[in-house]
DNA sequence: CGCCTTGTTCAAAAAAAATTGAACAAAATG
DNA sequence: CATTTTGTTCAATTTTTTTTGAACAAGGCG
């Protein structure tokens, strides 16, 4: 129920005195791509690809890479980039708009295909390449003397460890994901 | 200007010897040490975190700081804020030495205190924050009126969403770590 | 006390990362 | 075809982050 009965300022007929310029942001979009910006930035990501996914996120219809440009007022070639990089992890995706040639995007907005994009595409490979690496230090550490070898040993069994567990983790975290798809 | 004492003379042809000089790191050290290196970038943290962690967790015996900087040939200065901000984390520990006079650091190597660590210290930060601004945001939604105010709603309600499930997965990270911690 | 030793701080320099923008390619248009 | 529209690429530039190193503070020691 509504509390009070304040100025409901609703003209929809008419577009009002206020910003209609349909290249302006409003700000509830700033303040959710602000939100996105910060929120890549733990990920490691660039500001821009931060601004370009909120600004998808939060558009309810799909948009052109020039319209990007406009809104966010940022280079095309940080926008081609940003939205390679997006579309890579599957977080952005290619609609067709009927009538126009341009290519159009909207944001995946499933948590789960997110992280698993993420994973796969961030993750995946850093892992895979310290595979690689820890497997030829154990080798290394094999035929390795001196008087530290036993220790070496079993600080790289630990680390063997680390990443065995870190794999589990990855796995996990999918299947709590997929279990709540319902958002 | 001064004379450099010790320092600076280095004779490459008289390298036929296993490594005697104490100041030297052994091959498997390197390596360890480029694997952490590696491994802090996933984290978004800079190099020298990854090269004093990865020192401390491959050296039998707790080290000094001017040790440190000597053997990573980094700066005293990043030395200091590499171990404050590790010591920060827990990922650090200082342990006393008797009969002397500096201060000694091993490494935590325990994968639960260190995952427990960055996300006191990086992710819930980040989290809170962000629960903060999407508060407000909500506000901003309720009494904000566009066409699109629908579709606003739904975009960040699903924002909050996200968060809890983010919230959710670190304690069953948690959780996980703590049931495998026999290494 | 004066003189070390140890560790911190922070402005400046260096390095790394992100962004720009103009040249280019590819494809549709007429 | 030539022209326009759309999107990509990448060297140059800008911005941000990291590292350095010299000044400084704190504490011990003779």
């Amino acid at each position: 129920m509504r509390s009070s009965p304040q100025t409901s300022i609703q003209d929809p007929d008419q577009f009002s005195e206020k910003s209609t310029d349909p290249d302006q942001l409003e700000i509830i979009q700033r303040e959710v791509i602000a939100l996105f910006v910060n929120g890549v930035r733990v990920l490691g990501l660039p500001k821009s690809i931060g601004e370009i996914y909120g600004l998808l996120f939060i558009s309810p219809d799909p948009l052109a890479l020039d319209v990007i440009v406009i809104k966010l007022e940022i280079s095309k070639g940080s926008v081609s980039q940003g939205l390679r990089f997006l579309r890579n992890l599957g977080a952005v995706k290619l609609v067709y708009v009927s009538g126009d040639r341009r290519d159009h995007f909207t944001a995946e907005a499933e948590l789960k295909k997110l992280a698993n994009g993420f994973i796969r595409g961030e993750l995946n490979p850093n892992l895979e390449s310290a595979t690689l690496r820890l497997d030829e230090l154990k080798a290394m550490a094999k035929n390795h003397n001196s008087p530290n070898s036993d220790f070496f040993q079993e600080r790289i069994k630990r680390i063997g460890n680390w990443r065995r567990r870190g794999g589990m983790l990855l796995k996990i975290v999918n299947k709590f994901l997929g279990k709540t798809t319902r958002f």
